[in-house]
DNA sequence: GCGTTCACG
DNA sequence: ACGTACGTGAACGCT
């Protein structure tokens, strides 16, 4: 079989595969910050033209330099000027190209003097005459020139792997001519990307005229002077001198000397190993995960072993026990657990140790109550590392063992340093700090195929990587934390901050399970009733629930009009709804059905699903790591969204009841956090002064944005209209979604805007500064330095680029208020734990605080609370806390 | 697994 | 011209 070499022209395709997947530049960047769409892109032709081809040799050709500095500038000074600068988003790329070539084991080369064109003209004319079948990749059509029955060039069309097949035939079918013939074509038409002047007004039509009746310039210039008198022939007999040299530049080199030889571009395969490093680098998790595949089934060489770096872990029986006490004074612990559920999921084993002592572990989670490892995690001068301090924290509780001393949670500090892509799996955060560990899907599955290998060995062997990159990646991390200037927000904050919660979660909220049975009760049956009403009205049975079932009836079958679509059909959204309710009474069933439906679904069955039948309460778990702002959330169940603002939905809280007889449900809330924390963020002395006063916020705003003196009454519709712009405001405020949200114009709602600035100027300072800084910087800060990344600040793309400008101003005020009561909660547990009070921190939801305590005890509680909560941080507006408590949830109003 | 809807701050 | 208010989680229908 005829050998082949393949010949890949770097600059042109890098440079298409660039813009190939320009409109995804801010999309794809990795970890690092690194843009990688050039990468992604040339990566997908190294894949899919150039692994499956496996030519004999190979070279990716780059150019030196400019071009300047070769013969064709030295002809022509002006060649390749006005060329726009490469942007930076694609220099960066460069090295990385070069890399991600070598590893697919093509040969990188580039020549002084010589642009990339020349390396391909040169080796393949070597390549024909030593044999071998030559195929060219290019995106730059002068290549053509170099066709002949044994040199084929391929051009990418649109992106980079479809591409055009150029031979001498297919030349000479699409345009009547030779591939030498293309030289002179060029020499006819100039070319404009490399800014040289062919003849003047001849274009590709009239050159190929040209062509085809004297077939090339020499003999065209021969017989000029035989044509007819035109305006066609004075400009080429002007420009001769322009063709004859647009010949030459457009003319690739065959016979430069090349310092590489042709034995020496030997194709090698690819580098697995290496270009899995290179890939985390560059976040290619597609690429990442399609290798792993192919080396489990075998299919290609290399282990997992030469991945994941070895380490060696005992396994622990009650024999060896007391090796744990050599462990010295700082190591990593880790149980693994079978779930995301630390409450209620089985665990699946741990590891203890560190890298200078060894590591031991071992399936059986009991060994951890036996004194010889109880003392150790019990021992707060044993510094442990650890990942997710409050799951370990209450895995530990669930065995009676209270862990101290856990100063690293990398879960936590990852989630400081870079809240985007945290998917709170350790193997993908250590990737951020190069280093490896299988992920938890490698080992055990998932969804439904989660299990747990029967090889303890194995499932050890992965606990004790884990370990290791515990232990490895503590100072990277806490460096980056410094660096970040966010030691502070983690030491003080967020780690005391996973402790409370701990033992709030632990702790857990009593459920009066009769209470809610007899609301699901009354729930169901006027359920029923609506949905015989329903379909009476609608003539037939249908599944009300069905948003699309929904849409047919009422907009085809009733001929209701259309308000509102969604990608997938029918809007029937309550503001929908609400519009219909008048042309038709079965709409206003359907929503009765549907707020009573959710309240069942979701609060009383979804609620009655989830208590623990010892206790009777419920344990959520607060995500500590996952909200892009700082703020915590409720998952399992979901105890940030209890109903509240209806009266029907209200009386699900008359389920959540104190633990103890004679106990009360006691509740302390923020007034106005977020537009307090505006005040004094941007320094607006006119909205701080109404805080000052004590004024009611909203009533204030509405004087201000509607003219009205400082003691005018103002009405309720002017204060809801100053109280969404404030909201507006704290959103990041556009005319637009203000007009949306107050159903009026666009332009109504820009004067109130523009008012709002005119009246509070240093807020409109502020905003306008904030999406700078975000601009400028890449991120905005809280007060607590807590940081958000807003790298779609500069997108070009306009959704993209306003949702990050909205988000600059909101985060840091959203993110600020936790901050606050993040503080508020630390101060609060210290303070009931000082003063022996038997209450307890039940519930956070992000502006107020659910506690339970004895009767007698709620007078005190509220005065700690409260003076502990306005001054958990000093601001230039007060504080204001409002608190309540009864016998319920529902009564703690 | 995604889209829609609706519960909260 | 572009076409959205910020941050969440759960249930359900549908593919």
């Amino acid at each position: 079989m005829t050998k082949k070499l393949l010949l890949i022209d770097g600059n042109s395709l890098a440079f298409r595969a660039f813009y190939a997947m320009y409109n995804q530049l801010d999309r794809m960047i990795s970890h690092k910050g690194l843009h990688t769409n050039a990468l992604v892109a040339f990566n997908n032709f190294l894949d899919q033209i150039v692994d499956p081809m496996q030519p004999d040799l190979a070279v990716v050709a780059w150019d030196a330099a400019s071009g300047k500095e070769t013969f064709r500038g030295e002809l022509f000074p002006e060649y390749k000027d006005g060329r726009s600068k490469t942007p930076s988003e694609f220099k960066e790329q460069f090295p990385y190209l070069r890399e991600m070539v070598a590893l697919h084991g093509l040969r990188n080369y580039e020549q002084a003097g010589l642009e990339a064109d020349d390396i391909i003209g040169t080796f393949s004319r070597l390549g024909e005459q030593a044999g071998y079948s030559v195929t060219i990749v290019t995106g730059d059509q002068d290549l053509i020139q170099l066709a002949t029955d044994k040199i084929t060039v391929n051009v990418t069309k649109k992106g980079v792997t479809e591409i055009e097949r150029y031979t001498p035939e297919y030349i000479m079918e699409k345009f009547n001519l030779t591939p030498l013939q293309i030289i002179d074509k060029k020499a006819l038409t100039g070319d404009t990307s490399d800014n040289y002047p062919g003849v003047t007004k001849v274009g590709e039509k009239t050159a190929l005229k040209l062509l085809a009746e004297f077939h090339d310039i020499d003999n065209l210039y021969t017989h000029v002077d035989d044509m007819k008198q035109s305006k066609l022939k004075e400009n080429l007999i002007n420009d001769r001198e322009s063709a004859f040299r647009a010949r030459e530049l457009a003319t690739i080199m065959t016979d430069s000397i090349l310092a590489l030889p042709l034995e020496e571009i030997e194709y090698r395969g690819i580098d697995y190993d290496n270009l899995v490093t290179l890939y985390e680098v560059l976040d290619f998790k597609k690429q990442l995960s399609k290798i792993k595949a192919l080396q489990k089934s075998g299919q290609i060489s290399g282990s997992q072993t030469l991945i994941e770096k070895n380490v060696n872990v005992v396994t622990l029986q009650d024999d060896n026990l007391q090796a744990v006490a050599m462990l010295g004074d700082k190591l990593a612990l880790h149980i693994e657990m079978a779930g995301p559920n630390y409450h209620t999921d089985d665990m699946i084993g741990f590891v203890i140790g560190s890298p200078g002592t060894g590591y031991y572990g071992s399936r059986d989670v009991t060994l951890l109550q036996k004194p010889e490892l109880k003392s150790v995690i019990e021992n707060a001068a044993i510094v442990k590392n650890v990942f997710n301090v409050k799951a370990q924290l209450i895995l530990l509780k669930r065995l009676g063992v209270a862990l101290k001393g856990a100063k690293f949670d990398f879960l936590l500090i990852s989630y400081l340093l870079d809240t985007t892509d945290n998917d709170n799996e350790l193997s993908t955060l250590a990737q951020r700090f190069d280093l490896y560990v299988a992920p938890d899907e490698d080992i055990y599955g998932k969804g439904a195929k989660f299990e747990v290998p029967a090889d303890d060995a194995r499932v050890l062997a992965h606990l004790a990587h884990k370990a290791d990159v515990l232990m490895q990646v503590e100072q990277l991390a806490f460096d980056a934390l410094q660096a970040h200037e966010q030691t502070h927000l983690y030491t003080e904050i967020e780690l005391p901050l996973a402790h409370v919660l701990a033992d709030m979660e632990y702790q857990g909220i009593k459920i009066d399970q009769e209470r809610l049975h007899d609301i699901g009760d009354d729930l169901e049956s006027r359920i029923h009733a609506i949905e015989d009403a329903v379909y009476l009205e609608a003539g037939e049975k249908f599944n009300i629930n069905s948003p699309k079932q929904l849409g047919v009836l009422l907009f085809e079958k009733m001929g209701l009009p259309v308000i509102k679509r969604t990608k997938t059909g029918y809007s029937t959204a309550v503001d929908v709804l609400e519009k219909l309710a008048p042309q038709a009474p079965i709409v206003a069933h359907i929503l009765q059905y549907r707020q009573l439906a959710k309240l069942n679904s979701t609060y009383v069955a979804g609620l009655l699903a989830v208590v623990h039948e010892q206790d009777s309460k419920i344990h959520t778990r607060f995500l500590q790591t996952l909200t892009q702002t700082g703020r915590l959330s409720s998952v399992d169940p979901n105890l940030q969204n209890i109903p509240m603002r209806t009266a029907e939905g209200r009386q699900i809280r008359t389920a959540f009841v104190p633990s103890h007889p004679n106990w009360q449900i006691f509740g302390a809330d923020y007034s106005q956090i977020e537009l307090r924390v505006l005040a004094h963020m941007t320094g607006d002395k006119n909205m701080q002064k109404a805080f000052l006063n004590g004024e009611d916020i909203h009533a204030e705003t509405a004087r201000a944005v509607f003219g009205l003196a400082s003691d005018a009454p103002v009405d309720a519709l002017m204060r809801r209209t100053a109280k969404a712009v404030n909201f507006g405001i704290v959103y990041g405020i556009s005319d637009f979604g203000l007009a949306n949200n107050l159903g009026i114009s666009r332009d109504e709602a820009k004067r109130f805007i523009d008012t709002y600035f005119k009246e509070f100027p240093q807020i409109h300072a502020w905003m306008s500064q904030i999406k700078e800084t975000a601009h400028e910087q890449g991120f905005v800060e809280t007060i607590a330095k807590r940081r958000r990344y807003l790298p779609e600040i500069s997108s070009k793309n306009f959704n993209l680029r306003s949702f990050a400008e909205r988000t600059a101003m909101n985060s840091p005020i959203q993110g600020s208020a936790a901050d606050i009561i993040k503080i508020a909660m630390i101060k609060v547990a210290d303070a009931l734990r000082d003063n022996n009070m038997q209450a307890r921190m039940l519930l956070q939801v992000h502006d107020e605080l659910i506690f339970e305590a004895p009767v007698d005890e709620v007078p005190e509680l509220t005065e700690l609370v409260t003076s502990v909560m306005d001054s958990a941080v000093v601001l230039d507006v007060p504080m204001r806390v409002e608190s309540h408590s009864g016998n319920t949830w529902y009564d703690a109003k």
